[in-house]
DNA sequence: ACACTCATGTAAGCTGTTACATGATTAA
DNA sequence: TTAATCATGTAACAGCTTACATGAGTGT
């Protein structure tokens, strides 16, 4: 696995930790986010939270449902945190997409103030650096690029640019308030 | 397979029906893209070239490279166009990844102008009804929402706008130039 | 009766990655 | 000679999706 990449594993755990869910709930949480993350099916799901309380960084605690079907709440354990945590020092690889950057960004709670800060500082030079390439391409019109070439690297460019704004006034408000932790 | 997913396969065969390639090159050409769209490792990409080939999709021509090792230039048969211009006729999933976007948006020249368009405006509605969505999460804070999820919506609210805009001046400057074709 | 949502799970398969192997050529 | 780039390829594995199976309750 590339180092630090987002495995379902890591974002379940991260889940976990803001409040005890269902696998169901999860499924539930990231589809509202799927157009930028991805949502899991529950092929990979289910096995994954198998896994995780086998390995007691989680533990299951059937609920019967009021007229409903048991549900099973997974709860992070101390050993989990610890897991969690160890992962989320590791710094994001060179070239995180866009998806496993998200997934971090969800996980914000779990991370102290710096450490937030930090990873979006590298998201930012990152993107800048992304940026910087694609604009050096549009200079250099040589071996004639066609039309699709030409609209990918201007539709890179738009996004890059909006990303970047983001993340500087969203770096400056962390800036501001941080004041808590 | 999902209706409309780009695999390898049919990216590759767009991509040789620019220019004929080689695997290197190939790979080459897209990592300049890898921020947005990835490029794929040696590992998935020759044995797609192969099968390619195995289905007399593409020919492969054996170049002695002067002073390089011998190069193995791919290019499009017949039969590879109809392939490709059969799955272009497909419209895209319901929620199309943006890789899968911009993969579409790189093989622009193998579209009608039309074909194209409508991508696009596909394209514009998904991305409008995504934006729409995660604003209505905004106006319900229920539920206490906390700094990841507000992050994460804000970052896609962001990066949603930014693409509605870009997708429509480039409609706009599709639908004035469109004497070619 | 039928279909749909809730809720969990299994098994097969596709796609892609990593890691490795080969071999030639160029630059330190 | 050592490393790096060019250029291709194989084999093992990880991760995820699809399709299926189960079963209760709810709505038409």
């Amino acid at each position: 696995m590339a180092a630090g990449a987002v495995s379902l594993r890591y974002f379940v755990l991260g889940l976990l930790t803001q409040k005890p869910m269902s696998g169901y709930d999860i499924k539930r949480f990231l589809e509202g986010l799927s157009w930028l993350a991805g949502s899991p099916s529950g092929g990979s799901l289910y096995p994954v939270l198998r896994a995780l309380r086998q390995e007691d960084l989680v533990t299951m605690e059937r609920v019967p449902g009021i007229k409903r079907p048991p549900k099973k709440i997974y709860s992070i354990t101390e050993a989990g945190s610890e897991v969690l945590h160890a992962w989320i020092q590791q710094p994001i690889a060179e070239c995180a997409s866009l998806k496993a950057f998200v997934m971090r960004l969800v996980l914000a709670d779990s991370h102290t103030r710096p450490i937030l800060s930090a990873h979006l500082q590298q998201r930012r030079e990152q993107v800048a650096s992304h940026h910087k390439s694609l604009a050096n391409r549009l200079k250099v019109p040589a071996a004639g690029p066609n039309l699709g070439q030409q609209l990918a690297v201007d539709y890179g460019l738009a996004l890059a640019a909006a990303e970047l704004a983001w993340l500087d006034t969203t770096l400056d408000q962390l800036q501001g308030q941080q004041s808590p932790k």
